[in-house]
DNA sequence: TCCAGATATTGCAACGTTGCAAAAACAAAT
DNA sequence: ATTTGTTTTTGCAACGTTGCAATATCTGGA
């Protein structure tokens, strides 16, 4: 549904009052007021009055884009994620607008519900705002898809899309994490394992590298990988991750584990298993994927793959600030380390 | 710790190659050029090719400050939160980003993790890549602080901040909202009703408000509040929920319900009495605020009280588009409607 | 009264881009 | 060869601001 607004138009409503109009009004010159304004210290007290009063009456505010202009550019950058709410991303939005505000850049954030048409329009700057560089969190944009033009600015990707080349990329070692994060269940007994969170439908690629991982890791065991025991789920939050369990133990499965590929998808899950009288995790072992702050006060604590974030994102920015220093660096893809966190969710 | 950074140099960085530059090497016009960079129609295949290898080879990137100066000003809002990955806060920014895009705004979003020092410099615009509106959720920021210069951008606040009368708000009634929640822990037979969440180190109003709410239900009961039910929290989150209900539990405390004033507080404080073998709701009912995602699917479920997040949003944005559309407005409070959310928590 | 030395105010130019409208180059039709 | 119409390219000006350097005004001391 299109809701309409009252249009705001712009060209009357920032453009209108310039230093020129509160020069006018004060009987000073434009250089004046800009003294004003800029708190420059040889201004005598009454000129200064005039032109505060001069600014309020009219209603004066400063042209940012002039201003910025003149002093030279302020470095921007667009940060772009699926969704901002989603615990995870909000944790590396946090650290993101933290190590960037260290760097005296500018951040600016945008959420595309990871619709595909609005994933596009960001890629290529051509919406929004137009930034020095765009910090990508892709989630329906195929590798295929990734075509720029030459002046479009540097990209680096957050989270897996591999073999593209194409970008500068940074990501955990998903195929590794989902082994390890498997094999820990194993290692605690476990042998009907099952895995939340594949999406077949997206062009993600988050989803079948975590699978690689979690059939690896069954195969190492000697296990052979039961189609039945993977779900597929629409989105990654609590409510698909409780769907899915109930649809595991609505079919009856006989299941002692399993591998969710985020926490919110285990926390769902979770809920599930109290809601249906099974103990976590004396009968069921969870495991999840992300380290959110959720997941160590739910009750039981979660065990999870913890990616370290803050190395995340000093990753990402080195990365953007190496391009933007030399625009003819390789791409490079760059890996984030993780580790295991074991909490009560999964104790053997 | 100050870390310091390879230094880089915008002045050299951005600045270097322009229009002018590209035009030199490619030997056509600066216009032309800019034809190329904006898919102009009436551009010969040839020359298009030239320009775009020039591009490449110098790394062209248009200066977005003097694109928006040219054609003329796009509206931006600075949101300042103390965090983001607070999921209250997350949620706000999701709605917050959602709805700005809607009115094709371009949204800063920064972060003051609650120190003073920054939100005062937030306040005044004077840190950060100035904005033509500002969306402040204070927190250690006193209403008399407010004072600003005639220039300054027009700001909004969230969130409790009452009596100033100087700049336009937007919050709850937490009196209010906090009389109903403990209302119905009251109506659900509980008598010793335990509130959680104050912070008498701030100068932020909305734990004296909720407190007050609290007071008035008890005594609204006949029952005299008592104060060793009322616990100081350091934060709002998780941890110090918890630390709260330890200590209630370790003094002996005889509770039967706990208001908790934020979501993420009620979680915490859950945690505590799963850990110590109380049954929520059996023993103890507990009810939050904020009506975060987590309480949906926490075990049990959460009961809270619910502001009108989208609501909330909007009135936030229309209250800063009829001050910009007029900078002659008299200040104005604005209140969000909000709803009791029972769940199994606090279930009679 | 006049001159130095400070303080207060100003005009000009430029930041990099694009709208406008005119000019140049080209192709097709007479 | 000339006209007509279309495609391609260009020069100029302006967006609102501030750095620079110059000028105007004031203060107090000789």
């Amino acid at each position: 549904m299109a809701i309409s607004y009252r249009p705001l138009d712009l060209g009357e409503l920032m453009t209108r009052v310039t230093l020129r109009d509160v020069a006018a009004q004060a009987e000073v010159s434009v250089r004046t007021v800009s003294n004003v304004v800029n708190d420059f210290p040889h201004v005598a007290p009454a000129t200064r009055r005039r032109v505060q009063a001069a600014i309020s009456e009219l209603g004066y505010r400063p042209n940012i884009a002039a201003r910025q202009l003149r002093q030279g550019q302020r470095l921007t950058i667009s940060l772009v994620l699926p969704e901002i709410d989603s615990p995870y991303f909000a944790e590396i939005a946090a650290h993101f607008v933290r190590a960037a505000e260290q760097r005296d850049w500018t951040v600016h954030i945008e959420q595309t519900d990871g619709e595909l048409a609005r994933e596009r329009a960001m890629l290529n700057g051509t919406h929004g705002p137009g930034a020095d560089g765009i910090v990508f969190s892709p989630w329906s944009l195929a590798a295929n898809e990734i075509q720029r033009g030459p002046s479009a600015p540097p990209v680096v990707m957050l989270g897996e899309r591999p073999g593209t080349g194409l970008v500068d990329r940074v990501a955990v070692d998903s195929v590794a994490a989902a082994r390890q994060a498997t094999a820990h269940l194993l290692a605690g007994g476990r042998t009907r394992i099952a895995a939340i969170g594949l999406q077949p439908h997206l062009s993600n690629e988050t989803g079948r590298l975590r699978t690689q991982g979690y059939r690896e890791a069954l195969a190492a065991a000697g296990l052979t990988p039961d189609p039945a025991l993977e779900m597929p789920v629409e989105r990654l939050h609590r409510p698909d991750g409780a769907r899915a369990m109930r649809h595991l133990l609505d079919r009856g499965a006989d299941i002692d584990g399993v591998f969710c590929f985020t926490d919110q998808l285990a926390l769902g899950a979770m809920h599930t298993l109290a809601a249906a009288g099974r103990s976590v995790p004396d009968d069921v072992a969870v495991i999840g994927f992300d380290d959110i702050e959720a997941g160590r006060y739910s009750v039981p604590t979660l065990s999870t793959v913890a990616p370290d974030k803050p190395r995340l994102v000093e990753l990402v920015l080195d990365c953007l600030a190496d391009r933007l220093a030399d625009h003819t660096l390789p791409a490079r893809e760059r890996c984030v380390p993780h580790r295991l966190e074991i909490r009560q969710s999964s104790h053997p």
